[in-house]
Order: structure tokens, then C-alpha cells, then sequence
DNA sequence: CTAAACGATTTA
DNA sequence: TAAATCGTTTAG
């Protein structure tokens, strides 16, 4: 960049690991922090710079493949800052540049600017830097066009990807893993990673000299995560994966943040961790310290021969365990409960319970409705005799024929109705007749059944039942509406229709209808339908039943179970009344 | 949060 | 110009 200032006597030292009062890295030629601006670095000696201070807008940065600060410039007249070739008038003109872009300007890598580069993801020494053949087996090889995929991954085939520069998602999970299979040297190439990343931080951290490593810049792109496993190898000196690792999985590949920013906010979760990590070590001491310290007590008693921990048992204890027997640690069991509950007992009762009252509550409204159930069932039933009466009677008329019947069925209209079953045209004189026939003739050629029988105790004729033995199943219509399994009956010649004739559709007015069975369209099956109502509601009114009792069951398990043995043991009621109840200790306050 | 998808850029 | 593959966005 032509423009920037000199940046060389004003940053004599170039050591960003300098820091303030806070600990933050300073850069730059003005020694300040990382301050949340677009900052540019130096392609050769790394250090960073801010972009106001040399007069490098992010927009220029775009443009720019390769950038050298004044000092090494000077250094070095070889170096010169490289432009991207289609870009390079658009540092001329920044505003196009600005317009032309998809990128929206937040977005933009503003720590990188020159340094996005193709051959960022690649060392160029590791052994899949130099491969320069994809595996073809791979899933990034299996997405290529050229191996037949549909190109939508568009990824270096795995074994291809750098072992040191490659993202943290495609070699990580695949590179590590992946590559297992195919590849033995996986796990040395794993160590190489490691170690690199080992050797770049060494030379950031402590930096004696100018000279620094020409990888430096990739260093952003390992976080503490990266890191970690190494960290565990050396300070634990081979301990990886060892059972006392609690801090963490051997590796965890964590992605890394997003380009810009993060440095210094990484430096500073770093020492974070650390101060945790150095807490949790000394916890983590004490812990051990304290382990030894019984060990050593328990050794003076005997080495591992132990005394059983039952009650007034002076037995030997079993190996791998705390007690001689069975027996004692049940005792000791006992004895802890009799000692805990009265307490917990006595605290239970002098809170009232309101899930108890709920409880109660419900009951009483489960009980209220299974009786209004059980009347209305009851009612059912004698509607069901009822009718069966009806019908009896009914049967006993005797045939009629005079001319209101034979009007009635001469009635002649111009309406023409067709099935809902079959959708033909049909007489409306007969059309009950057809429709309920056409009906049945459908439904019986579909099942409707459920693997269990119906298990109603005290109630008759509900529901079909047939067993299918090919699908196993009991069939599950109204035993009277079950065309699939029962007939209608035949009807003889000389027998009466019976259907009781009613006033204003409800009022029955005593009479019964004369005309013989066969003839009768208006009562075509009437039996059956009344019946089916009948029995249609007392199924309604079972299932009612049965939901209540499950109910009722429920609540009833749920209250027994409060303030069980094991309830009363394992849990605590609070109470969180800010009235009656205060939380805070005394010296809270 | 990860993996998949995809636009964008570089390379051949 | 197509292929390669990068960084970013999106979907789950």
C-alpha cells in the first residue's frame, strides 16, 4: 500500500506480545490493542496493523492478496504487496467494489484481508499435501462430478486435506476419523498436526526474536481447543484418555470461530481456562490429598482388611465391599431410615399438601361422574329391555291392509334420489330399502377389528366379536349394525312390520304400523336401527366408565406414591413463601 | 452445534 | 472455460 505512513520508527520492537495493564496483546505501530476494528497483517513478519493507523480501509484490503508492512518492505525490497488479479482496479475504486460485492460489509473477514489465500489450507510438506490423487472412495471424492456426484459438497478428497492447515471440520471428522480406515498413518499424522501446532505456539508465546514463524498467521486458527489434547499430553506425560481425565474428551474437535475478532478474546477465555483449570487442579489435589491421607489411615488398620460397617458387626468385610453380608448392609440401611424419616415425617406433615387436596378434589369429581355414568348405564340397559319388549309386541300384530297403507305407498313424486353407497338412480319409494341393503353389502367386505376380545362384564349384545383367525383380529362393530358377520334375518310372508308410530317424531301414540314386513318401506329395519341407537350409547357411556376409572387410578397412584418411604426420602418440600419463609442466612443480609 | 449446501474464487 | 475447492450460509 503506497498510501500507508511509515510504520517503521514508530514500532521499533514489533512485539505484540507486549501487553498493557490488562493483559491484551498490543499491535500495530501505535502499541494498542486489538480494538475491535479492521486490522491487516503483515504476510511476513505476521504482526498486525490497524487499518486507520496505515490508512488500509477493508475495502482496499479486498483487493490485496499479499501485504507487507513498511518494515519489512525496507527489509527486504523483494517484497511487494500483491494484488488479486480481477480486483485489482477495485482498490481504485472502492465504491464499486462496495457495490459489486454480494458480501454485505459485516461480514467481511476484516482480520484476514490479504491473507485469504488457495493455498491457506494447505503446508505443502504433509503427506496429503503432496498426495495428488483422491481416493475416490471417500464421501468429498464420492460427491465430485468425475466420480459421478452431484458436486455438492465440493470438498478435497479427505486424504487429501492438509493435516495441519486443513479446516477442523472436513479433516478433524473426516481427516482423523475418516481417513482411519484407510489410511495407518493417521495417527502420526494426527501427532505431526499436534506437534506443529505445539511448535507455532512455542514461537508466538515466546517470540525471542523477530524472526517468526512464516505459519504464525495460521495460529489464529487453532483455539484453546486445538490445543488441548497436546496440553493434556504434556502436562499429564502420557495420561490421554486415562480414567482421571475428567476434563474433558480426549479430543474434541470444536470448529473454529469465525475468521475475524477473535484473538484476543480467545487469549483472554485462554487465561480464563486457565485460572479455572489451575483451581479445579488444586481441587482436584486436595481431593487426591485427602484420598491418601484414608488410604494411609486405612492402611495403619490393617491394609485391606476392613471392618464391616454393620451395625455392632465387627466381621471382616467381603472383598469389594463395605460390609461382611447381605444382612449388615441392610441393617445399616434400616437403621439410616429410621433414623431419617421420623424427621422427614414429621416435616411432611406440618406442611399442608396441595397436590394432595388436588387429589382429593378429583376424586370426588371422578366419583360424582362414574356415578352419574353408572345411572345413566343403568338407564341404557332398561331402554334396552325396553325396546326388546317393543319389539316382542310389536311382533304380535297382525298384518293390515287398508288404503291408508296402500296411499301412503302410491304416493307418487317426480323426485329422483341416487345411492350414497353405489350412486345409481333409485325408486324413492325404495330407497331406505336399497340404501341400507347397498350399505351392508359394501361394509361387509372390510373388517373392523381389534386383536383383543371385548371384555364387558354384565352387559349384552355389544359388540360383534367375531374372531378373524387371518388377521387375528375380534371384530368391532355393534353386534346389530354388523353386516360382515351377521345376516338380517328372514323375513316371512305373513309377518307385520310392528313399527310403533309416534306423533311429532318422539311421541309415541300407541299404535303399532300394520303393513306387512316385506312391504313397509318407511320402517325398513327399524328394529336394528333402534337397537344400534341403544347400543351405540351404552358403548358411549362404557367408554366414559372406563376413562374414569383410569382416572381415578391415576390419581390414586399418584397420591399413594406422595410421601412414600422412598418419596419421603429422596425429596424435600420447600416452601418458597416469601411470607413464612426467608432463604437468605443471616449473614446474607 | 454440525453437516450439508452452495456461491465465489482460483487454478489448470 | 471447466474443474477444484475455498469460505460462508443454511438446515436440521
Amino acid at each position: 500500500m503506497d498510501s500507508e505512513m511509515s510504520d517503521l520508527d514508530q514500532a521499533p520492537a514489533m512485539k505484540n506480545t507486549v501487553v498493557d495493564g490488562e493483559n491484551a496483546p498490543l499491535y500495530c505501530i501505535c502499541r494498542k490493542p486489538d480494538i475491535n476494528c479492521f486490522m491487516i497483517g503483515c504476510d511476513k513478519c505476521n504482526e498486525w496493523f490497524h487499518g486507520h493507523c496505515i490508512n488500509v480501509t477493508e475495502k482496499m484490503a479486498k483487493a490485496i492478496r499479499e501485504w507487507y508492512c513498511h518494515q519489512c518492505r525496507e527489509r527486504d525490497p523483494s517484497l511487494s504487496i500483491r494484488y488479486r488479479k480481477k480486483n485489482r482496479d477495485k482498490d481504485i475504486e472502492p465504491e464499486r467494489v462496495e457495490k459489486r460485492s454480494s458480501t454485505p460489509e459485516y461480514k467481511i473477514d476484516k482480520r484476514r484481508g490479504s491473507k485469504v489465500k488457495r493455498s491457506a489450507r494447505m503446508c505443502g510438506e504433509c503427506e496429503p499435501c503432496t498426495r495428488n490423487e483422491d481416493c475416490g472412495q471417500c464421501d468429498f471424492c464420492k460427491d465430485m462430478k468425475k466420480f459421478g456426484g452431484p458436486n455438492k459438497i465440493r470438498q478435497k478428497c479427505r486424504l487429501r486435506q492438509c493435516v495441519v492447515r486443513a479446516r477442523v471440520s472436513v479433516f478433524y471428522i473426516g481427516g482423523l476419523l475418516g481417513s482411519f480406515c484407510f489410511d495407518v498413518n493417521s495417527f502420526s499424522l494426527f501427532l505431526q498436526k499436534m506437534l506443529r501446532v505445539r511448535d507455532e505456539e512455542f514461537s508466538l508465546r515466546e517470540r525471542k526474536d523477530n524472526i517468526m514463524h512464516r505459519d504464525r498467521r495460521y495460529l489464529d486458527d487453532y483455539d484453546e481447543n486445538d490445543m488441548e489434547p497436546y496440553e493434556h499430553y504434556k502436562d499429564r506425560n502420557a495420561s490421554w484418555g486415562s480414567d482421571d481425565d475428567e476434563d474433558g474428551p480426549l479430543y474434541s474437535p470444536v470448529p473454529r470461530k469465525k475468521a475475524i475478532k477473535v484473538k484476543h478474546v480467545k487469549r483472554r477465555d485462554k487465561k480464563f481456562d486457565k485460572k479455572k483449570e489451575s483451581r479445579r487442579h488444586k481441587q482436584k489435589q486436595k481431593h487426591r490429598d485427602r484420598l491418601r491421607h484414608s488410604e494411609r489411615g486405612d492402611s495403619r488398620h490393617g491394609g485391606d482388611m476392613q471392618q464391616c460397617l454393620g451395625p455392632n458387626c465387627i466381621e471382616l468385610t467381603r472383598p469389594n465391599s463395605k460390609y461382611c453380608s447381605e444382612d449388615c448392609g441392610m441393617k445399616l440401611a434400616a437403621n439410616r431410615i429410621y433414623e431419617i424419616l421420623p424427621q422427614r415425617i414429621q416435616q411432611w406433615q406440618q406442611s399442608p399438601c396441595v397436590a394432595e387436596e388436588q387429589g382429593k378434589k378429583q376424586l370426588e369429581r371422578i366419583r360424582r361422574e362414574q356415578q352419574a355414568a353408572r345411572m345413566r348405564l343403568a338407564e341404557m340397559e332398561r331402554r334396552f329391555h325396553e325396546l326388546e319388549g317393543i319389539i316382542a309386541k310389536a311382533k304380535q300384530q297382525v298384518v293390515q291392509q287398508d288404503e291408508d297403507v296402500n296411499e301412503t305407498d302410491s304416493e307418487d313424486t317426480d323426485l329422483q334420489i341416487f345411492c350414497v353407497s353405489c350412486s345409481h338412480p333409485i325408486n324413492p319409494k325404495v330407497a331406505l330399502r336399497h340404501m341400507e341393503r347397498c350399505y351392508a353389502k359394501y361394509e361387509s367386505q372390510t373388517s373392523f377389528g381389534s386383536i383383543f376380545p371385548t371384555r364387558i362384564e354384565g352387559a349384552t349384545r355389544l359388540f360383534c366379536d367375531v374372531y378373524n383367525p387371518q388377521s387375528k383380529t375380534y371384530c368391532k362393530r355393534l353386534q346389530v349394525l354388523c353386516p360382515e358377520h351377521s345376516r338380517d334375518p328372514k323375513v316371512l310372508a305373513d309377518e307385520v312390520c310392528g313399527c310403533p308410530l309416534v306423533r311429532n317424531v318422539f311421541e309415541p301414540t300407541g299404535d303399532y304400523c300394520r303393513v306387512s314386513k316385506r312391504k313397509c318401506n318407511k320402517h325398513y329395519c327399524w328394529e336394528k336401527l333402534r337397537r344400534a341407537e341403544v347400543d351405540l350409547e351404552r358403548v358411549r357411556v362404557w367408554y366414559k366408565l372406563d376413562e374414569l376409572f383410569e382416572q381415578e387410578r391415576n390419581v390414586r397412584t399418584a397420591m399413594t406414591n406422595r410421601a412414600g418411604l422412598l418419596a419421603l426420602m429422596l425429596h424435600q418440600t420447600i416452601q418458597h413463601d416469601p411470607l413464612t419463609t426467608d432463604l437468605r442466612n443471616n449473614k446474607d443480609r
